[in-house]
RNA sequence: GGACCCGUGGUGUAGCCCGGUUAACACGUCUCCCUGUCACGGAGAAGAUCGAGGGUUCAAAUCCCUUCGGGUCCG
């Protein structure tokens, strides 16, 4: 068995458990930084392993554009490029499809991007993603889907989530020919994504039809794309009935702490977000309040750009163990960010990435 | 002694020649936003009666005169 349930919780549906991928055990429910192209933006790998990050996500469209799939297979893979030797999801492009969505054509075969950087075509096809995540090394391939925005009307989702679910089949169906040689221990592992953005129907329909290709884990995709919270919780309670129980499930893009904690509480085993990096970088920091009470309001944000900040000379949180507490003050903190020293970036997302692990501890607590 | 240049928000500048609605821009300051990263990014706010005084004009940062401050060149 690849992924495990150790222990569920009796007062609501969160559960504890463990995945084994080729670089080793994960622990869920897990929050997985993003190092979208090839880095956590402004740590090392080693600076992440010691937060106690046990998988990070990276991306096949940013990787393959730039250095390209052939020269980190050339490295030795992704793990061995960046120096990173636990676990690597990686998305396939999807989000891409929704964010770079005036860049880019849609047709059965696939999606041509239109670089951003230098206008050159980027044709993924399922095909193309899987065989790009594959020479990655990822330890965990996402299916290309197509990511819808929201709001969407009916027929634009039913009509997408037909279209996910035919290149679902395809990218399996690839993957499992080009991986038919390789043992259990060292295979990645794929996983489908259900959409059919707020439509029960839909996510219903696509959860069911993934399921039967069986996929080695699911994600919810196309959430987080401007939705409110009560559509997330929806979404999640629609599909999650229809998802098996000794499989992975992975919410993608999400969140902020109350709602990766209200989605764990509801069965979900992974998520990732750019939320703690990117904040980090323009100084919302996240703070635990004195009690850890999970269903209250269990943190604050601070803007350490504020000038209240300026002559504050005690750490960010005193009780947090992350190194930027341990060593530098909020003053500190606050100057480098105001004169653009890339140490405060730096220090800013250990204390953020190490609030969302925490987190992630106290969950499975 | 003579000729000339420059004084505009905290800083640096544009606008002046050819006068016309709430004086523009960059940086700085302050605040907010961020959900499978086009992202050290984005949005907004505060802040100058244009060195001072007078004149011309319906109207002056803008034209004229005086004056103060800073600077350049010639003797």
């Amino acid at each position: 068995m690849r992924f495990e349930i150790i222990k569920k919780n009796n007062k609501n549906k969160l559960r504890i458990g463990k995945l084994r991928t080729s670089h080793g055990l994960i622990d869920t429910p897990c929050f997985m930084p993003i190092g979208t192209r090839a880095a956590v933006k402004n740590l090392t790998s080693d600076e992440l392993e010691k937060i106690g990050a046990e998988i990070i996500l990276s991306n096949t469209y940013h990787l393959a554009q730039r250095p390209g799939a052939d020269i980190i297979k050339k490295a030795g893979g992704l793990h061995k490029f960046m120096n990173w030797h636990s676990p690597i999801l990686t998305d396939s492009g999807g989000f891409q499809v929704f964010s770079l969505s005036k860049m880019r054509k849609i047709s059965d075969e696939g999606v041509r991007f239109q670089s951003e950087i230098d206008g050159r075509e980027i044709f993924l096809t399922p095909e193309r993603a899987v065989d790009i995540q594959l020479k990655l090394g990822s330890d965990i391939i996402m299916v290309l889907d197509e990511c819808p925005p929201w709001p969407c009307d009916y027929e634009y989702a039913e009509r997408s989530m037909e279209l996910t679910l035919k290149w679902a089949e395809r990218s399996k169906k690839y993957f499992d020919k080009k991986t038919k040689n390789m043992s259990q221990g060292k295979r990645s592992l794929i996983f489908g994504i259900v959409q059919g953005s707020v439509y029960k129907d839909l996510r219903e329909k696509c959860a069911k039809k993934l399921v039967d290709m069986n996929f080695d884990g699911y994600a919810i995709g196309g959430v987080s794309v401007g939705e409110s919270f009560k559509d997330k919780i929806k979404v999640i309670k629609c599909v999650i009935p229809f998802l098996p129980e000794n499989k992975p499930r992975y919410i993608m893009g999400v969140g902020r702490p109350e709602e990766i904690v209200k989605f764990a509480q509801e069965g979900m085993d992974m998520c990732d977000c750019v939320i703690p990096t990117r904040e980090a970088r323009h100084g919302r920091l996240y703070i635990y309040n004195k009690t850890f009470a999970i269903n209250k309001k269990f943190y604050k944000t601070i803007n350490i750009t504020n000038s209240c900040f300026k002559k504050y000379m005690r750490p960010l949180d005193t009780r947090c163990g992350c190194y930027a507490c341990e060593n530098y003050s909020r003053a500190y903190i606050h100057h480098l960010l105001k004169v653009n020293e890339s140490l405060g970036l730096r220090l800013a997302s250990i204390h953020n990435i190490y609030f969302y692990i925490k987190l992630m501890e106290y969950l499975r607590k």
